[in-house]
This record gives structure tokens, C-alpha cells and sequence, in this order.
DNA sequence: GTCTATAGTAGGATAGAC
DNA sequence: GTCTATCCTACTATAGAC
């Protein structure tokens, strides 16, 4: 029993290593630019060892969408606790959010593609599961909205708003950091970022914080 | 006189028409992955003429880009008018944002693919036109802070949520129209987001308006 | 200026040894 | 599983006729 175990692990870590290096590629140069030879560099293998693994770029491409797609989806929606005020809800939402950019730019930076590109994997995907939990949250904010608990506002172009400033920590830090004159991200900033985005957002929408 | 004006009238409307397909392709599949022979059918065409026109791929893109540079940068700074309340400047900011991802969604795709991808053409150009710019425009901010017309917030940040909150309408439409269920973001949409948008920041900044 | 033909090459994918 | 060798398609770019 050791013995395929100990042999799944090592296929378990190559395909890890492989899928890691993919992102990164696949992040700085988007589905077309990248070569499987630039992923296999990446990787420290051949490109022929990646074949071997996943049979085929797509099928590659593919499997590093689906590697993060749920934690990506999960972050889009409201920690469902109803007893949570908006205030606390929104601020933890745009937090995590954030984090989510700092810690897995790569993976942003692929979901923009895909999405700037016209979504041509994802759409499917996207309408089956983000448009049910988008039209939930919405009917949420709608409902704090009623109850008076922050200012009337779109709830739909918030989120919208919402995703576009904090995705662009990552998707544009190329940008940022041109402008902010340093050479990369640090935790500093994003700590800038998080208490910028809530104060703002909790202060346009009058939730009482 | 009347022959090589005509000649190069002709010749200017054949660039123009390439530049106008070459952003159309490059904006839906990137610079990698757009062919010159994708190009060429958009613009109904054979691939050589367009190496006619422009010697070479990379030209190309470089023309696509150096054609639009100067109207988005001018659109990422405020305009110049010391008189203008800050309600009424970022009322008007946000609304010229808003249009220029109406009128020029592929013109915005195609700077959203160079961003994400480390903006390799593009980069000397920022640093030195649209960083500057920044900076005064952070300056303003900062003033109307000092003065008590706006609420503190950090100015660097409140520049990259409303152009991310902007942009997203061209860059993210895909995912946009999936969500509202639209094949496509019509007038009535971007009237929405601007109305959203400036109410929103202009709440949050506390402006008077 | 616009066409046909073609050179040259990068990159995805397969075959087969070990 | 990992390697070497190779095939084949797609694409950029050039040459040259008209």
C-alpha cells in the first residue's frame, strides 16, 4: 500500500508544481502568449513531461481555472450570517476581497484574461453559479436598503464597483506600482487599500459604523 | 496637386480601417493572440497589405495603441478649470470615464490586455506622461481636503477605485452582461453606472452637490 | 498598391526508447 | 514516468509579378 501511495503524492506535488507554473504564465502573457515550453521552464520539467500530465494546452489552461474557480466564487459572495449588520458584512466582504488579490495575483490576473477575453471557458460556468448568488446578494442589499439600513444605491453596479477596486490591486498593480513608484505591492498598501475601499464604500452607502 | 492628395487620402482612410479592425481583434484575443490574418478579414483585406501599410505585427499594435494613448490619458486627468467645484470636476470625471468605455470598449481592452501583461510597450510612456499627471491631480485633492471641501480620504487610492470602477463597464462588459442578462450594455446601462458611480463617490467623499 | 507564391520558424502534439 | 527525436500545423514575413 506504500507503495502507490508514496507514487500518487509524487504525481499529486508534480501536477501542483506544473498548475503553479501555469498560472504564473498563463497570468503575465494570457492563454495565447504563453508556450508550453515558457510553463514547462517555469516548472523546471519538460514540456513533454507536461503533455504527459495534462493532455493538452486548453486541457491545462483549464485546469488552472477550475483550481482556484471555487475559492474565486466564494469570495464574489456574502458571508451568509443574517445576523451580521451591513456595515460588518461589507467591511469583511471588501477585506477578503482584497486579501484574495494579494494573495493569489496570478490567479486574478488569469480570471481577467479569460473575462476581458469573452469569457469562452468560464461563461457557462459563470451564469450557473456567480448569476444565482449575485441575484441573492442582491436582494440582500435590497432588503437593508428597505429596512434603512444604508442609502438607496444600485445594488447591482456596487458590486460591480465593488469587484473592479479591489480586483485591481491585482489585475492592474502593474499600474499602481508605476504610480505609486515602487517595484511591487507591499503589505503596506494593501493595508492602505482595505481601510481606504471600506471607509469609502461604508461611508457612500451611510451604514452606521 | 489633385493626384497625390487622393492617393493619400486613400491611403489614410486603408490605415485607418486596419487600425479600427486591429483594435477590434487585439481587444477580444490580445496581441499573441490575435493573427494578422484575423486582422485582415475584420478589415476585409489580405494579411500582405496590411505588411504594407505597417511593416510588421509589432507596429501594428504599437500604431493601435499610440492612436488612442493620447485621449485615454487626457481622460485619466481632470480637467483643468481651478473654478469648477470639486462636486462638479469629479461629476465630470467620472461621466467622461463612463463615455470613453461607451465609445471605445476596445480601445480599453486592448490597454487592459498591455496593463495586465506588465504594460511591455507601454511603460516609459506612463511613467513619464501619465504619472506626472497624477501626481497634480492627487495635489488638487489633497488641497480640497486641506480646504474642507471633501471629506480626508487618500487621493492615490480614490483615483484608482473610480478608474477600475470606470473601466470594469469596457474591460469586464462579459462578465457585466452575464450578470444583468443582457446581450449587450446598452445607453440606458452606462446612464445607470454614471448616476450610480457619481452619487456614490460624491456621497463618500461627502461633496457638496 | 494589390496580388500569388513561398520561405522560415515557433509551438503543440505524438512516437518510441528506457 | 521521463527522455530524445520528430511530425505537422499555423503564422509572420518576404519575393516578385502586375
Amino acid at each position: 500500500m506504500t507503495k502507490p501511495t508514496k507514487t500518487q503524492a509524487n504525481r499529486a506535488k508534480t501536477e501542483a508544481g506544473i498548475l503553479r507554473a501555469a498560472e504564473e504564465v498563463f497570468a503575465q502573457k494570457g492563454f495565447a502568449g504563453s508556450s508550453m515550453d515558457a510553463v514547462a521552464q517555469q516548472a523546471g520539467i519538460s514540456k513533454q513531461l507536461i503533455l504527459y500530465y495534462f493532455p493538452g494546452k486548453d486541457k491545462l489552461y483549464q485546469a488552472v481555472l477550475e483550481n482556484m474557480i471555487d475559492l474565486w466564487l466564494e469570495k464574489m459572495q456574502f458571508n451568509d450570517d443574517p445576523e451580521a449588520s451591513p456595515a460588518c458584512t461589507i467591511r469583511q466582504y471588501i477585506q477578503q476581497k482584497i486579501e484574495l488579490s494579494r494573495d493569489y495575483p496570478n490567479g486574478s490576473k488569469v480570471f481577467a484574461h479569460e473575462i476581458i477575453n469573452g469569457a469562452p471557458v468560464l461563461k457557462t460556468y459563470l451564469i450557473e453559479n456567480l448569476k444565482p448568488a449575485f441575484e441573492r446578494d442582491v436582494k440582500i442589499i435590497e432588503r437593508w436598503i428597505a429596512a434603512g439600513h444604508i442609502r438607496p444605491v444600485d445594488p447591482k453596479h456596487l458590486f460591480f464597483t465593488i469587484w473592479a477596486a479591489t480586483q485591481t490591486y491585482a489585475d492592474f498593480s502593474t499600474q499602481i506600482q508605476l504610480l505609486l513608484g515602487k517595484p511591487s505591492l507591499e503589505q503596506d498598501d494593501f493595508n492602505e487599500a482595505t481601510e481606504f475601499l471600506c471607509n469609502f464604500v461604508l461611508s457612500a452607502l451611510d451604514a452606521q459604523h
